[in-house]
DNA sequence: GTGGTCTAGACCACA
DNA sequence: GTGGTCTAGACCACT
């Protein structure tokens, strides 16, 4: 899986990290239980301090979508938990989905952006 | 229109407010060219400090959604600029639904979530 | 309070910094809702790197013993949760009380040593 | 006596083993003097590499807990030391004690958790 | 001024 | 080899 950074995004490098290996695992590119480059590796590949990565990796395995084992490397969990707190998300839409729309996204377009994710992450049950 | 701020969150206090403005149009409680309180009043009845609201009110008026006159106040646009920029949009909602999904939140409470915003924001157009 | 700090010890530093913190909170060294010393200010007191403070805060926040406000302080929580997994802390006792019982402390001096506690800690509902 | 061993927990294997034996002997499952399995022998049964068991066997008798002869094999040591450095322990009392009580959990529960240790492992003077 | 992030390097503990 | 920790110094975002 390829990974790209932008260093000068707003958001930090560690959460651009994060959220690619989300959606990696989503479409399906990394699939449970297959290992992720080390912190070393991925930092090198990258361009980025080692240190972020680890800071990416910790997240990742708090919120319980990888796992890390010393000293054999980290890999994608074998199961994901489940959200005790969706209405978090449900909040986090509706702030994105009040925005577009004010500047001009369509309910259609929404419905057609939501059918596409389905398609790209067709894996998930 | 009532202001909640959590100074606990992660969320910088400027987004939150820019947030629960953009929700307060998107949701009808804020018409077209509706009056909106002075910074200093603002300020004072959420307790935030002044130099923070102006900061919220400047972005909002960058973003095309309040319109700030001199000696007038500030109020609600009467018209909201078009993104050029749906790709962004785009790319978040990817992100959310991915780890929503991944943490167990299925296609149709993505459906129904949708449904009810379109209900609750039912004068957009 | 006074914070002291061994380089040479097995504990790593920041995880020292988070026990004397817990500590002097248990024993009323330190209050609810009080000021705790800015990242810089204690790293440069107790000789260390400001990252290490901050990694010490951030998992103190993590554990929801104090409350982290971007760009006014930090200072200890003025509610602590409850934790929802007694057994950890029942299982760490257990190692200890074994293996000091085995190396010679009597069942006597465990109860003396309880007995202390309450004593320093009798703020504690 | 069964060894299980958390891979993913961040208490290095090595630690795990040792702790697990340790109470294996204040529960009375091991008994003074007994034998136990081979360096090989436990890898095999616990998945754990060799070199890890050998090193928690290395510091099991380095603590005084076990005798290891070379030819006649690994036995749990006869006599144990008594600690010159209780305070070491009640060190580390003091921590569980101030983040447990802090969390919730009362005064009571630990005499009660207390009086329970005192039970399971009633072969100790 | 505060915390948040990042870097380039280093040493140690684990398996 | 892996991850875990730490340092010294830097720049940015927030209030």
């Amino acid at each position: 899986m390829i990974i790209s950074i932008d260093p000068l995004a707003n958001t930090p490098i560690y959460t651009q990290l994060i959220n690619q290996i989300i959606i990696g695992i989503a479409e399906g590119k990394l699939k449970k239980g297959e290992a992720l480059p080390s912190t070393r590796q991925l930092a090198l590949d990258s361009g980025i301090n080692t240190m972020t990565v680890n800071k990416a990796y910790q997240e990742l395995k708090a919120k319980g979508f990888i796992e890390i084992h010393r000293s054999e490397g980290t890999k994608v969990a074998t199961n994901f938990p489940d959200t005790t707190e969706k209405e978090i998300f449900k909040e986090q839409i509706k702030i994105l989905y009040a925005e577009s729309r004010l500047l001009g996204v369509s309910k259609d377009e929404w419905k057609e952006w939501i059918k596409d994710l389905e398609n790209e992450m067709e894996g998930l049950k």
